[in-house]
DNA sequence: TTATCATTGATTATTGCTGACCTATAAAAT
DNA sequence: ATTTTATAGGTCAGCAATAATCAATGATAA
């Protein structure tokens, strides 16, 4: 089992997103990596860069782990108890500054899981790119954390449409 | 070899829109960027140009790509083809310069047609407050009429022939 | 002529993947 | 109760394969 659509990364992520869709119960699943591992047929370390880089907080997504005999990996989907709760969580990643790029793949992120639309995506990005520095896409500004702030802070916590 | 009819950047851009035409399953496409310039014989940040200058969220489209093995680059086109008279109309009602209540009362009614929803104009709204000049609500000014004019057209974007 | 657009290629940054080495835990042995 | 051992998972540095950026230059249009 390799390589059949993308690469190895992005077909563990899509395996384990299909666990936790099938998941009833509880709000998590619990691997072993190991297991895991044999069954992509790669090194075991290949599943902790699958989990740092696509099962982050900023992604929606909490790791516990323990290790020697009947070890495991526990991944949890974050849920928000309330609109508040979410613009809270998303108030915290911008955080005070923010670059282009950082706002890009926030939006990214959001459109995935259907917070925000394509068209609200794009109307977000063109009002960034006004008021961005003009020092590059990776510059930090405060401007664009407290537009971004505003903006999605009024989408998710608004009841407009 | 080139120059057979226009000039590279037009050609690339041509073949990227009939790609995305062809596309009937999702909204984007998915590119090489290395193959995409091994066939037009150029060098492979021909293509950044292209997309800098003729796939951006101003002309309706959002970019999302990645690097490292498997790289891809991902064009979505956001917008579907809209009356070309009636973001013609939009354009010519907002004018050279536009105050904030101005911009206020327009948005009212491209909602209440149900041009836009409450959640884009809740976002164009913040945008023109983070630009807006500090005389007031009743000041017209040259760069609110501009991004305006610029989301507006985001949204409403044609396929320019 | 001058300003903008188009093209190139050198350099830098990111992503995916592996393997060697490190740490933690529980069960077994003492 | 303590030590040992087997069995997990974690970290990190490094390589290879991409894509992005940037500055220099050429071409074209106003």
């Amino acid at each position: 089992m390799q390589n059949l659509s993308q690469n190895l990364s992005h077909n563990i992520e899509k395996y384990i997103l299909t666990l936790l869709e099938e998941e009833q119960q509880e709000n998590f699943i619990s691997l072993r990596r190991k297991e895991l591992a044999e069954m992509f047929e790669c090194v075991p370390s290949q599943i902790n860069y699958v989990l740092r880089s696509r099962f982050t907080p900023e992604q929606g997504y909490l790791i516990e782990s323990r290790r020697g005999e009947h070890g495991y990996i526990k991944i949890f989907r974050v849920t928000y108890g309330s609109p508040d709760e979410l613009s809270e969580h998303v108030t915290n990643l911008i955080g005070g500054e923010i670059s282009l790029y950082e706002a890009h793949r926030l939006l990214e992120v959001l459109q995935d899981r259907e917070l925000i639309t394509g068209r609200e995506r794009l109307l977000i990005e063109i009002a960034l790119r006004y008021i961005a520095p003009d020092e590059g896409q990776s510059a930090r500004s405060r401007e664009l954390s407290e537009m971004l702030k505003t903006m999605l802070g009024g989408l998710m916590t608004d009841d407009n449409d």
